[in-house]
DNA sequence: CAGTGAGCGAGCTTCCGCTTGACTT
């Protein structure tokens, strides 16, 4: 029997929190929600208000038969969730599904694990608060009704299993648009101009000063003739201007900026950086990694203080308090740092090693001094032209918080982090000219995204939450809206004119463009579905959506609105909507005619089929005995918007009849897995040197015969009793193949040894491989 | 894994936000 139970969301807290409380409370988690709203027959009652139908979710039953047990023996049960929507709403659905009556729970919140934190929580206890409550029942209800009203208009109308949702659609929405602006992207081009010149000092020696013309030339004539001017020049220093500058440092971590940085810095993806932090939150040793907050608590700032003062002097500290800024932040948490500011490094994997001093970086950096710098101007007049030569230098005066931290950024462009420094100079100094070079340049279309870099986007918008920016980026990828690619960039020439010793030399020089690696590009049925859904729901889509409805569920929150009225006035026009798309809107195939095929005069086009793109040349016909259309898969890396006439024509090339080999016919095609030939049911990899469109019979059949070498090297066994049944050598060692199924041997086994009986006792016990989907009921 | 794209139709798919393991390869 003990007098207090006190619940929390996350287990790990709960073991910290029972530390503080001493023996007279029992302190245990739910583990987040433990009710959600019925998944069969929508578990909204519309015509009844809106009457959500909550269930306990399936992995919870556990949880709550326990958590049952120890409230009925308790006298108190304290509610401890989080203080925000999502973490009222938790409380409240405690106290239904435990049946608990008024004056036996307490409502207590925190914001910070500290036993100060808590003790003053346990003395101002409070009720559950319905009006957040139900502002948390809007969120869910209108969620609900958006993603699942909307996607089965997707299965009718694009193809089954999709999915659409507040979060996710406008995920999509921001890659194809971004997508799009790249295509259609126009490259400007200029030539920059740099000169170099000698700085002498006091000992003769001399130092170079590159400086940039303040003017860009539009077209080679004119860098030419500004060069051409050069040479008779007279180059004088006018202006030396000195301001002094700071930095600061960045805010510490939450959520989407740990993404970000972990990502820049460490390479890691969005939902590995969330794997890692939670081993660090687990094993106690950062605090809780799901959170909008910038805030820290006063311990932290104490030995954060101790921490600088110790490794770098006094003069290195400065305590910040930082604010959120960002929309929508419900601050249930403290931001993300070391729980013991005094432990540098920690013991763990090595993931977790990197991904924890990051964080100890940052926060450390967060508490010490602006970095004091001295930016030096330097203006050098051209004495027969007006356009001038600037230098800009800068120089770190004391480093501060740069000792320990600096945040990266996107821009592949900028680094920002050398020194430059500008030789001594002084008005009316005349300089040498060792060379002035220009250099063609070129305009930067917009960066496509990375998922960290989504993340920022989606949070500016105010859209999703810490604890779902990794999972919903994953889900956009399972639904194959989007994929996550490196492609190749492509050569492009550029030009380079020289200016040195009184000749101009010019250049064509090649350089590399538009390599992305490990960026999000939109497939084919993700523009589709993004495209359906801006024609028939484009309240939903709009970037504002969660911003508009978040103001409403606020001001449910403040009483100020009626949960239902809220989501009656959203659903009447919305299913509206809904119900005109079931009606008008045409099947979306995401069709593009590519134009007509010299040869047959058929039409040719792509669009979505029921196994992804396609191509098809010539129309579906009405009449009886007409010809029926070609059709071809898209290849990997072809694309409705932007594949061509003349390469959809080449996929019809495919397959190929190369003739007769044993009486048998040889063809060639590609497939998911490259270019093939294909003879007696038999598939053989065409070579890399071998193309699928001029390939001829003799070197197919010579690959067939160097393959078929090779699979009778393979067999390690064959039986009589079963002609089906063979022990072959594969790539990852001998297996059995029955058939058309293949079986792991026992690493205890040895494959020679192998009778009959052993095989199909081996077959027979062998469990049966999973769906990819997994989850069967 | 090597293709498919006629039509019918049973039964299924789907959201966002809180949490943590239990699973193979």
């Amino acid at each position: 029997m003990h007098k207090n139970l006190v619940i929390v969301e996350s287990p790990a807290k709960a073991k910290t929190i029972e530390g503080f409380l001493g023996k007279d409370y029992v302190v245990t988690s739910s583990m987040g929600h433990v009710r959600d709203l019925e998944k069969k027959d929508f578990g909204i009652d519309i015509e009844n208000n809106y009457q959500p139908r909550y269930k306990v979710s399936s992995d919870k039953k556990k949880i709550v038969t326990e958590l049952k047990k120890l409230a009925k023996e308790a006298e108190t049960v304290w509610l401890a969730s989080d203080e925000d929507r999502e973490g009222e709403a938790i409380a409240w659905h405690l106290k239904e599904v435990l049946k608990l009556k008024d004056d036996k729970i307490k409502r207590i919140v925190f914001h910070e694990i500290t036993k100060d934190a808590i003790t003053r929580a346990v003395k101002n206890p409070r009720d559950i608060d319905e009006h957040l409550v139900n502002a948390q029942q809007a969120r869910r209800v209108l969620d609900r009704i958006v993603g699942f009203e909307v996607s089965p208009v997707l299965w009718k109308k694009v193809k089954p299993s999709l999915s659409a949702g507040r979060v996710q659609s406008v995920a999509v929405r921001l890659i194809v648009e971004r997508e799009r602006e790249i295509r259609d992207f126009n490259t400007e081009t200029w030539f920059r101009v740099n000169g170099y010149f000698l700085v002498p000092d006091e000992d003769g020696n001399t130092t170079e000063l590159k400086a940039e013309l303040s003017k860009r030339f539009t077209t080679r004539e004119e860098a030419n003739a500004f060069l051409e001017k050069c040479k008779s020049a007279e180059f004088k220093v006018s202006d030396v201007v000195k301001k002094p500058g700071k930095r600061t440092p960045a805010q510490p971590f939450i959520t989407s900026t740990l993404q970000q940085e972990a990502s820049r810095k460490l390479g890691f993806s969005v939902s590995q950086t969330m794997a890692v932090a939670q081993r660090l939150y687990e094993s106690g040793k950062i605090t809780y990694m799901r959170t909008d907050s910038v805030n820290l608590s006063g311990l932290a700032l104490n030995t954060s203080k101790q921490k600088i003062t110790e490794l770098h002097g006094e003069n290195y500290v400065k305590i910040r308090k930082f604010k959120t800024k960002s929309k929508g932040a419900q601050e249930a948490h403290e931001a993300i740092r070391p729980t013991y500011m005094e432990n540098q490094t920690v013991p763990g994997s090595s993931q977790e090693q990197r991904l924890y001093e990051l964080i100890w970086k940052r926060t450390i950096a967060s508490q010490m001094a602006d970095a004091i710098l001295e930016r030096t101007n330097v203006t050098i007049d051209v004495s027969n032209a007006t356009e001038k030569f600037q230098a800009t230098g800068e120089v770190i005066v004391f480093d501060g918080f740069l000792k320990v931290y600096i945040e990266s950024t996107d821009d592949e462009n900028t680094n920002a982090n050398g020194q430059t420094l500008i030789p001594p100079v002084h008005v009316n100094d005349a300089l040498e000219m060792t060379s002035v070079v220009s250099t063609q340049r070129f305009s930067q279309r917009p960066p496509r995204y990375t998922e960290a870099s989504l993340v920022k986007r989606l949070e500016e918008l105010g859209i999703g939450r810490p604890s779902t920016y990794a999972p919903t980026i994953t889900t956009v990828q399972n639904r194959n809206y989007v994929v996550k690619e490196e492609r190749p960039g492509v050569e492009r020439n550029f030009t380079v004119l020289t200016l040195k010793d009184g000749k101009i030399k010019e250049e064509e020089k090649t350089e590399i463009t538009g390599a992305e690696k490990n960026k999000l590009f939109p497939t084919d049925i993700g523009i589709v579905v993004n495209d359906f859904l801006m024609d028939n729901f484009d309240e939903i889509m709009d970037y504002n959506f969660t911003a508009n409805v978040e103001k409403e569920f606020d001001d449910i929150a403040d009483g100020k609105m009626v949960w239902n009225e809220m989501i009656d006035k959203f659903y009447q026009p919305f299913h509206g909507k809904v119900e005109h798309a079931l009606e008008n809107a045409e099947r979306s195939k995401g069709e593009r005619i590519l134009g007509i095929d010299p040869k047959t005069g058929k039409e040719v086009s792509v669009k979505i089929g029921r196994f992804g793109p396609l191509a098809q040349l010539g129309e579906v016909s009405q009449d009886e005995g007409a010809e029926k259309p070609q059709f071809s898969s898209l290849r990997t890396g072809q694309h409705i918007e932007t594949i061509t006439l003349e390469e959809a024509l080449d996929l019809f090339k495919l397959p190929r009849e190369l003739g007769e080999y044993e009486g048998k016919k040889v063809t060639v095609a590609i497939g998911r897995f490259g270019p093939y030939v294909r003879h007696d049911n038999k598939f053989v990899s065409l070579g890399k040197e071998d193309d699928p469109y001029s390939v001829q019979l003799d070197r197919a059949i010579e690959l067939i015969e160097a393959k078929r070498e090779k699979d009778r090297n393979a067999v390690v066994k064959i039986f009589e009793e079963d002609a089906d049944l063979q022990v072959l050598n594969g790539r990852w060692g001998p297996y059995i193949k029955h058939g058309k199924k293949n079986y792991k041997i026992p690493k205890t086994t040895k494959a020679e040894e192998l009778t009959f009986e052993d095989c199909m006792k081996i077959i027979e016990t062998s469990p049966e491989p999973k769906s990819r989907r997994g989850r069967k009921k």
